[in-house]
DNA sequence: GTAATTTCTAAACCTAACTTTAGGTCAAGG
DNA sequence: CCTTGACCTAAAGTTAGGTTTAGAAATTAC
């Protein structure tokens, strides 16, 4: 009776619509076989993929981004808890990162609190986007006051 | 010569495209003048609304939300440095709290790599939505693997 | 064996936050 | 005065992540 699960079945189990999970399949995520029918047939472990997308989606990750990481699973087997552990890991550096943005963010704005200006100049409160490498435009100058000119 | 900032000069001084501007405009975040000629004419003041915008864009606030943060500016006066620092505290909760979410799924992440499952019965890794009052549907069970059940 | 439920595809629709386009108007410089 | 660049409006297009719809075929339930 190992016949695989149908996407109504994969959707009661995830709590995902039907029409999401067609949409994870056009998006590479999974990669259901036909019935005779024609109908979609999954893998138990599809289940756990979309677990994974799930998840990670909460992380913030594209599609796109998720599906890079499910690229990495091996092809041919059944993934392991060894396997999953593997690829997890790659969510822990991404968070770790998002929580040290968000508390620098924090610290910075504790500052500019305490003098109201939201002078990006002064508090260096404005990063534009997450990463790293994006010193690209030099910075800008908000507000329009430099200190010197403010009224008050 | 005090006739107010075109959107172009607004555009420079913000970093922000004009077709952004008026935009912005359009869900009420700045409230522009039109000089004779009908086009419109900015006080400096929007300098700073705008860099609340961009700001709290990276806080991850949708414009709605913006746009009632910045109703409780004073009407009929320029805010002073003493009313944006107390709409940013505002953001300092918000921060706080995303904060604090994060931290507590990368925690459950650290527990769920060791087991490699991903399993949210076992794991509470998933959480649907940051906010507190959305226990509503109940758990889901995704993965399909109940600990006695796996077969790698 | 039929009725009800699922599933199928393709295409259109949805929200957020903008950008682009088209066709015209305003303003500043020479 | 005339040209060039900035500006105007309205509407359509864009991306992400899906949902909805329509009509047809497969599967399940009785």
């Amino acid at each position: 009776m190992n016949d695989g699960l149908s996407i109504g079945a994969l959707a009661q189990r995830t709590g995902l619509a039907v029409s999401a999970i067609r949409y994870y399949e056009a998006q590479g995520l999974i990669k259901p076989w036909r019935n005779a029918g024609g109908q979609r047939r999954f893998e138990r472990a599809d289940l756990r993929r979309l677990s994974f997308v799930m998840i990670a989606q909460q992380f913030g990750f594209t599609l796109p981004q998720i599906r890079a990481e499910l690229d990495r699973l091996p092809g041919g087997r059944t993934p392991t808890k060894a396997d999953w552990a593997r690829i997890s890991e790659g969510f822990r550096a991404a968070l770790d990162a998002r929580i040290a943005t968000l508390t620098r963010l924090r610290d910075n704005l504790d500052g500019c609190i305490g003098c109201g200006c939201l002078s990006l100049e002064a508090c260096a409160l404005y990063n534009p986007r997450d990463g790293a490498a994006e010193m690209g435009q030099g910075p800008r100058y908000l507000m329009g006051d430099t200190p010197a000119a403010q009224k008050g």
